[in-house]
DNA sequence: AACATAGCCCTACGCCGTAAACTCGTCAAG
DNA sequence: CTTGACGAGTTTACGGCGTAGGGCTATGTT
């Protein structure tokens, strides 16, 4: 006797399949089509069943935008510095452009996936093979975080507010294992700011006269 | 006959109260917290009474951040632009940090209140004071607006996406009466972009280029 | 005195996230 | 062949959400 219908037709649920879904709805509908009964429907299955696979919403959204964090392309990046930058800025932009719920979203959540880790790694990599130290590279990563590649909320966040008992560098060290050049700057933030993560101020206060300085340089130009 | 406790102690809620309200409470409990069941409670009344004063939530999110927009003091600018654009991105960051909530909810919304737009007025005005030809501001105000500022998500979207039959400009002129600034950069972004708006990818383009020459710029320096 | 209006309350509807208990097919051990 | 555990999915239920629609009352106008 055939399979029925329901047996056939459903493979099993997964993690993976309802992130893609979550990404598929929100580039069709917008991230407040979210929702586990919509997904449910969107998957042919009851919305509790979605729990089986994820710990909660908060983790579908999270989920879905470093899925897409994970689509950004990367090739073997180039010698020059500022054109491997510029490289995997067009390429993130135009991620965004195919999910363009996602910046907003990014913004909003805290939560650093591992795609989003292994971007800001390869950020990292290109700046320290340019020649830039440590420092320089941080405060580079705090800049072209935010606005230019969208994402970035910085990862230390937690160390650097909580300023509880901070795990010991080797435990950082552990956790950022795959990533060697976010635990080399992770490792780096702890020696200096007051609390041991970032100086929020000074990031602002770099990129605010890193503007200025480049519109000054470009204030006459009138071509569009 | 004394007044009942109702009648004497209900001063009568208004759009400005309610707005307050939600500040205050997004201030303490973040944006998430705001509901009308809980803001009617926090002004000591049901909730459908705030819909005499207001038009629906989005309409009470959209205000209670305009008027953190508004928070921003705005002293004589400066003869020196960079020191005028400095000032005001200082103050604004010390506004945004009172309300944390309110920068990824900018970002979030397009609405452009009308605090929102005086703010982009002055920031118009410094510019083309300290010698910025308007298409010069113009990409001065993308790049300051979104990361520096915490507003801007340009205000001639609507405009230059629709691309459906164009308002005429003296149209466009008489909406921005009390924004100069605004309006003769909104004429201006009419003649060129091929749509009559603004090129979102060449605004992306020019804020990456002048992030990446700054940093290249500040490549070896190593202090923190 | 009659009525209009403003300001607020009440009820109800269909969404939402999720806790808890259930069903049911699969499969290993006895 | 029975039994029992287990995992995937279902069902039910709870409290909260935005808001449509209508009702009540106190005040002001005529």
């Amino acid at each position: 006797m055939v399979d029925s219908v329901e047996t056939r037709e459903r493979r099993p649920l997964s993690r993976e399949r309802v992130l893609r879904a979550a990404v598929e709805l929100a580039d069709r509908e917008g991230v407040e089509a979210i929702s586990l009964r919509r997904l449910g429907q969107e998957l042919g299955v009851e919305a509790m069943a979605i729990y089986r696979h994820v710990r909660d919403k908060d983790d579908i959204v999270d989920g879905a935008v470093d899925a897409v964090v994970g689509e950004i392309e990367v090739g073997e990046p180039s010698e020059d510095w500022q054109a491997a930058m510029r490289a995997l800025a067009m390429a993130a932009r135009s991620v965004m452009l195919r999910h363009r719920w996602a910046p907003a979203v990014i913004v909003t959540r805290q939560n650093v996936g591992p795609a989003m880790l292994g971007q800001i790694e390869r950020v990292l990599q290109i700046l320290r093979r340019g020649g830039f130290t440590i420092d320089a590279a941080h405060h580079a990563v705090h800049v072209l975080g935010s606005r230019i590649l969208g994402f970035t909320q910085d990862p230390f966040n937690d160390s650097a507010q909580a300023s509880g008992p901070q795990p010991p560098p080797d435990e950082v060290v552990r956790a950022f294992a795959p990533y060697p050049a976010v635990a080399e700057l992770a490792v780096a933030a702890r020696h200096d700011g007051a609390l041991g993560g970032c100086d929020d101020d000074f990031e602002f206060e770099f990129g605010l006269d890193l503007v200025l300085d480049g519109l000054d340089r470009r204030r006459a130009s009138a071509s569009d």
